[in-house]
DNA sequence: CCGTATCCATTCCGATACTG
DNA sequence: CAGTATCGGAATGGATACGG
């Protein structure tokens, strides 16, 4: 979406996260990302996506300090993507679209993939915001206190 | 984003959730609509987004079921938006978004709006991903299970 | 194998005008 | 005020070809 369009958007986080990660392929290649994927190649094979758009989200996630780029870990000459510690961040994003999906976007037989603890294989609950008590917190208990 | 492109896509939560949400226009207007947002008026004076495609996104977003026209609150012959229990199950979304935003994208003098508690007026504590145990879980100690 | 460059079609978007 | 209609420009995306 267009960048920094509307006056006070500056100043809402959501706003200007969604102008780093607010476009779907940049999300699929950080969800590919979270699940190890690496490589040029890799994610061009895995998503279906356009060589050109391709380089174009991957140049834009290491602007803006989601992914770095680092050498091969197979010693070639190529270099690989990995997240970086603000991208690792992006975890709760993720998890949050991941749960939201299965919760109301598969019918009742429908399969798919499943985020699981490796530790134990078994599925995570459903991630919720918390407050300070660690008790979890709906909308209705929360307001965004917006800045003068 | 063309709209399920890729063939495996369909398995992958994240990837049907980027369907209907995967863009920054229609997550601006469920952030909006959490913030007790509820008609096109609004929507459009404080996007600053084109009419035709507010009218877009109100229609999809309805569509998809996160959104519902409902009568107005002032008995006014227009029609009101509010979300429903999907459209508010995306909370868990918006607050990573605005929590990775808060955290990475803000200067250290820069102000922005804040999430907080309705109850005591205190900002959240940061959402993560919990496993059963109630213990906070990385990425790395999660993975994601392919179905055959 | 990793990207860049180019071409073309499609979509997105903003501005404006218009209707109920 | 809520929405539709239309228009033109810009960005997006896919396909292909090319170069390191």
């Amino acid at each position: 979406m267009a960048r920094q369009k509307h006056r006070q958007d500056g100043q809402c986080p959501v706003a200007r996260s969604l102008e780093q990660v607010g476009d779907a392929w940049s999300l699929l290649i950080v969800r590919n990302a979270f699940d190890g994927m690496r490589r040029y190649g890799e994610f061009l094979d895995d998503l279906g996506i356009a060589r050109n758009i391709l380089a174009d989200r991957l140049r834009r996630l290491v602007e803006a300090g989601i992914l770095e780029q680092v050498a091969a870990a197979d010693g070639g000459s190529h270099s690989e993507y990995a997240l970086t510690r603000r991208g690792k961040d992006l975890f709760p994003v993720i998890v949050g679209l991941r749960q939201w999906g299965e919760a109301h976007l598969y019918g009742k037989g429908e399969r798919h993939s499943k985020l699981v603890a490796r530790a134990d294989g078994k599925p995570l609950p459903p991630m919720r915001p918390l407050g300070r008590d660690g008790r979890p917190l709906e909308a209705d208990d929360t307001l965004v206190k917006r800045i003068a």
